[in-house]
Order: structure tokens, then sequence, then C-alpha cells
DNA sequence: GATTTTACGTCAGCCTTGTTGACTTTCCAA
DNA sequence: TTGGAAAGTCAACAAGGCTGACGTAAAATC
């Protein structure tokens, strides 16, 4: 398309991206499978993992804060984030300081899921970063991160710490 | 989780997983972000460019082919053919050696908006591979790789050729 | 030649999860 | 103290998965 821009840029080519692209497809399909069979036979999906994930990863944490990291309208969290507390996995406490806002929280029946399901998803990449090696999963991350909006990139290294 | 099985194997953290985890959510994120924007002003989804890519991936492919790689039921790919077919961005033809298959093909518009998705993806993922180095590159290849489904691995093998 | 299997299309209906729009409650600042 | 902004909820719609049932034509098998 533009020729060859100098460099080491030789493994840039069409040919190249495009393998890069369908294995990224492939990739994720694999990436969800084994949590989506767990989430199935519990009637959830995977608006509901992600949902688990990061109130697990930051307990207390608000509606706003997990909108602005799932990205999806309030509305639309909302709705899974009703079935989670209706279903008692999630606590929703009305917030001390600001009580518009809503702190969120596994029970913990949420725990036990989420842990059922970050166990199978873990157990996948745990396999694939050992048959790759630790070179190649560095690479991953690598690739990963600076694939990422900025925007979201920021959130993604503030999780971090 | 299960202690340090040895070997040099210790970033295999449940925190080294859990933020390949997340990585693989936010970049896969960024991955659809650039083809949605455009799907979205021609009135179509992600369904439409899996096709699409695919058909022109395989020119001449069968339906039954594609549902094998896209992983869905023919009632949906079906919908999604149907309305490509219509807007004349697809060309399917009756099989000459076995009249029940239909072979796909791409016309000239479906050529232009696949060309105009891929380029928009594919630059994306330019970017990524120069910005993260060639040995990072295949690193990123090997993980995605070990985590897809042995039978969707196979396919994608056979891709490449 | 009759029967079964395969490839494909279609209708109907359901579910999840995204969307927009309209609405409360709460907070804060003019 | 009042008016706007922010957090969250409810309602309704659309895309795109799914299952199940059915039809047709062609191919394969018996």
């Amino acid at each position: 398309m533009d020729g060859h821009s100098g460099e080491k840029l030789l493994f840039l080519t069409d040919d190249q991206l495009r393998k890069g692209i369908e294995a990224m497809f492939f990739a994720y399909r694999g990436f969800t499978s084994d949590p989506d069979r767990i989430l199935d036979k519990h009637g959830y999906g995977r608006a509901h993992h992600r949902a688990l994930h990061f109130i697990n990863r930051s307990p207390g944490t608000t509606v706003n804060n997990l909108l602005a990291i799932l990205g999806v309208t309030k509305q639309s969290l909302n709705r899974v984030l009703r079935t989670l507390v209706e279903d008692g996995l999630v606590d929703s406490r009305v917030g001390t300081r600001d009580k518009r806002e809503r702190h969120l929280f596994l029970t913990a029946k949420g725990s036990g899921l989420e842990r059922k399901l970050a166990d199978a998803q873990q157990a996948r990449m745990r396999a694939a970063f050992r048959a790759a090696g630790p070179e190649a999963v560095a690479g991953f991350r690598k690739v990963l991160e600076a694939m990422m909006e900025p925007e979201i990139l920021h959130h993604f290294q503030r999780l971090k710490e």
C-alpha cells in the first residue's frame, strides 16, 4: 500500500497485518468460551461477568466508575446490575458522603461465582502463557497495550497499582 | 493458588494472569472501534464486517464454510448475508459442480467497503506493531494462537496458506 | 429407482445487551 | 433558595445471537 517505508518494517505487510487481525478475532473467541459456558448454566451473560470482574477488582466502586471502564451506557449497565443485586451477588450501598452514588460490593455468593469464572479464564490464559513462554508474554502485553484507546490505556495502567 | 511449580514460571501469578485478561478485554475494544464507526455510518454491524472479511479472504467460499469459521448458526449468518446480497455488496452464485452450494463473492461495492474497514483496522494494528517492535509481535501471535480452540487454530493455520 | 443425507433458505419466537429518551433524587453553586 | 448538573432508574426499541420446525433441491447411498 505505502510501499516499504524503510527501517526494519518488513514484517508489516498487509498479509502480516491481516493475520494479526484474524488471530485477534479467533483468540478472543477462545478467551471468552470457558466463562461463557459457566455463565450459561447460571443464566447470565458476558455483561454480568464484566460487572463481577471489575467490582471484585475495585470493591466499593461507583456505578459511574464502572461505566467509564466498561464503556457502555448507564442504562445498559443498570439492567445487569439490577439482576445481580436481586440475585444476591452484588451489594449496592448508598454513598455516605454523596447519597447520589451507589457503592458496589460482591457478596459471598457473588465472590463465589466470580472466582469460578476467573479460575476458568485464568486456566486458559495460564496454559497459553506457559506454551508461549515469558518473552512471548511480554510481547503479547506490549502489543495489546499499544492497541488500546489512550483513555482506556490510562484506566488499564491505573488498575495495575 | 497452586504455589510455585518451579521452573521459570514466576510470571504466572494470579496478578499477571488478571492483567493479561484485562489487557485482552481492553485491547479488543480498541481493535473493533475503528471499523465499528465506519459500519455505523453504513447501517451495518460487526456481523457484516466479519462476513465481508472472510468472503474477501476466500472468494467463492460456501455458506457452510463460513459457518464453520464464524461459529454462528446459519439463521444468524443468513440474516446478515441476505442484507449484503440485497444491498449489492455480495454475490451469491449457485455452485456448478454441486448445485446445492452457494459460492460467495464480493462485488465491486462490497470490495470497496471491505477495503475501507480493513484499512482502518490495519492502521491501528500497524501502529501497535510498530510501537511494540518485531519481537513483541512474534510473542503476540504466539500467545494468541495458544489461546485459540484447537479446531479454530486449525482453521487459522489453514488460512495462512 | 427409491431412500436418505446434505446444503441452503426461511418463518417464528426468544434472549442478551446495546441504544435513546424521559424521569427522580440529590448535591452544589449562583 | 432556586436552578442546573450529576447519579441512578424505568421504558421501549434494535441488533444479533439462539432454538425449533419446515421446505426444496441436489447428491449420495442402498
